[in-house]
DNA sequence: ACCCACGGTTTGATCGTTCAAACCCCTGTT
DNA sequence: AACAGGGGTTTGAACGATCAAACCGTGGGT
């Protein structure tokens, strides 16, 4: 029933001084090697762990990373987002850093929450995420000076290189890219895509995957009678792909801009008894590994530890200050990587064991 | 450029002293109700906020909750976690109170992540999910006198008024009584049941709903001739319902233990060519939503609210000492509900527009 | 011989809050 | 008139860490 070891017990036992345990730390390197070790064993024998309270009041630190979580489940996607959380909370732990989530109802309320956590000295830094062009909380954090990563570039954007707009974000047109060539490599040429209506920066990137496969590879063809555009969701597209079959449809295979369309379309296909159709759909969330959907697979492992690397450093244990990068980068594209499942084999195979599934590993 | 106002500019412009303001925000009553009203006002006026890193500190107490993400998304039902995630969180704010996240490898890794959290008093208590039998957190958590809530009810536990065991859960019997009555109240009799193989508590509970609403309406009929099994996730649901309609089937409508599972089947039933065959499911993923399939919601608002009430008491804004309850309940059932969409019609109806969705909203 | 610079360490002060005890003033009792 | 009791408020200490400045021994330059 001891109550809990503090820098003092441990400055006791190592023979040193309180401010030496703490910059053994926090400052590792301007402490005696020998004198660090016998702190480093001091602090193993006692199990002390920091006080994280003690910490952030004295050093207005909280060793906390705020991220908002989404208003509702948006459809099936909405999963991505558990996902990367889940990567981002391991990537953090791996540097002494804590998540903590808010919820908000809309934007000035987000921002709201986003004051209130600085306030109470809570985060260190914000992640965002479903950035928007001229995003009022990419300009709010910004003149507060408090730091943050955005996940999702900020599209068209001038700032590309601004030290304060830090931001990570997957190669969509790498993993359509990816997604076409597969098809291509099984003999199909007339192969479709079917996309988000054009204007959104993510659906424009990925269908450019899409576009660039299918010219590379057989020349200037008419990409629009290859193309089909449907709300983000799974009816919109199931929809739009029946009525392309019932007209009548040159189309020897789909890749999609999200599992859902891809989902829709699969129904679809089926229904217009073609199964063995080839779907590939993107984001590989669980709906995909179920249905045994082909998808591209967006390395969240991969993008949460970059979110940590813009945030800290390339090695850090602690949030650079707003705006500091030094001569790290401000940006970082991952390449996300296709997992091949049922939905893109030419003739019925057996039940999809797991197979390709290698995506989603935490880098690092 | 100014600092945040303090306890002390409060109570200098409110002309009293520190702890008077301290005690109009930690317990008013015992402040003069003039004194009070004007400290209030000094708040106000300056837009005074605790910083609660200090006041942490002093109480020893985090306003923070931890709660385990899932390894992995586990299929669709990986996303009722995120949903409850977001409950949690609005519900944990509206108490003053914040989100921790805590990923682990196995059980092991997670009671040492939550030893880390306790040591550094970086939460008051934590939230368990997928709660099995004999479970070694709740052994340790209680051992170790943390305060903590099971959202899982402890199946088959011979503890269920044991103070130090709380828990709140989804009355699954309900949810699937509901869905049979539902598919019974549009005339059909010949109702099957597709659940998971017997002796897991959640599955047994959610079956007997089924059972109970089919022997009430048609007495001690075969139920075992109307029961198919199926483990966990689409493809074996789909398998074995097309199985079932292979050797031809009496059935008129299937209610299921989950949404994979009723995605499974109905994926199997539209390609045996009977679109319409009524197919329930359970848990309203947003997967239920987009592809139109009734589902019975958890109401994990509820859920949420009630977690925090066995925490905290019913409007408390501070966690409960580790097994002090006092007078009020130990455990919480919630009552589902049954969202209809598409699926259970009996004839082709027009896009669902959302309409009967009422569920997951925040009762509180 | 003196002083300065410097790496490494210690000491005192401080972050903003809450706890515990002291304090003050008023009322009622003896 | 003295004292006990108690509501309401204030004062000093503490929570456990980090910051800033002081300290100390050593070596080099003048």
């Amino acid at each position: 029933m001891a109550s809990l070891p503090t820098v003092d017990d441990v400055a006791r036992l190592a023979q040193v001084s309180r401010q030496t345990v703490s910059n053994v730390l926090n400052s590792p390197d301007i402490v005696r090697p020998e004198t660090r070790q016998r702190v480093q064993q001091a602090i193993g024998e006692l199990g002390y762990r920091p006080n994280t309270s003690a910490r952030r009041l004295r050093a207005g630190s909280s060793s906390a990373i705020g991220i908002r979580l989404d208003p509702m489940s948006n459809g099936i996607s909405g999963s991505i987002l558990d996902r990367y959380l889940h990567a981002l909370t391991e990537a953090a732990d791996a540097r002494g850093m804590r998540i903590t989530l808010v919820v908000a109802t809309d934007v000035d309320d987000e921002i709201r929450h986003y004051e209130r956590l600085r306030d109470g000295a809570d985060v260190d830094a914000i992640v965002l995420t479903a950035t928007q062009y001229d995003d009022p909380r990419i300009a709010w954090l910004a003149r507060e000076r408090i730091p943050f990563v955005a996940f999702g570039r900020p599209w068209g954007a001038e700032t590309d290189d601004d030290p304060t707009r830090l931001w990570v974000d997957v190669d969509g047109q790498s993993g359509v890219h990816q997604a076409t060539r597969h098809l291509i490599g099984r003999g199909l040429s007339r192969i479709g895509y079917l996309g988000w209506p054009a204007g959104s920066g993510t659906g424009d990137d990925r269908r450019r995957g899409w576009e660039t496969a299918m010219t590379d590879a057989f020349g200037a063809i008419d990409l629009a009678a290859l193309t089909t555009v449907a709300e983000e969701g799974v009816p919109s597209a199931r929809i739009a792909i029946e009525s392309l079959f019932r007209h009548g449809t040159e189309l020897e295979g789909l890749v999609c801009a999200s599992d859902s369309l891809a989902l829709g379309a699969m129904m679809a296909v089926r229904e217009a008894g073609a199964p063995h159709f080839p779907v590939i759909g993107f984001d590989n969330t669980p709906v995909a590994s179920a249905v045994g959907l082909s998808s591209v697979d967006q390395r969240l492992g991969d993008v949460a530890a970059a979110t940590l690397e813009l945030l800290m450093g390339p090695s850090g244990q602690r949030v650079r200050a707003h705006g500091d990068v030094g001569d790290s980068p401000t940006h970082r594209l991952i390449t996300p990587q296709l997992v091949v499942r049922r939905s893109s084999h030419l003739a019925p195979v057996e039940e999809d064991a797991g197979g390709t599934e290698t995506g989603n590993r935490n880098g690092q």
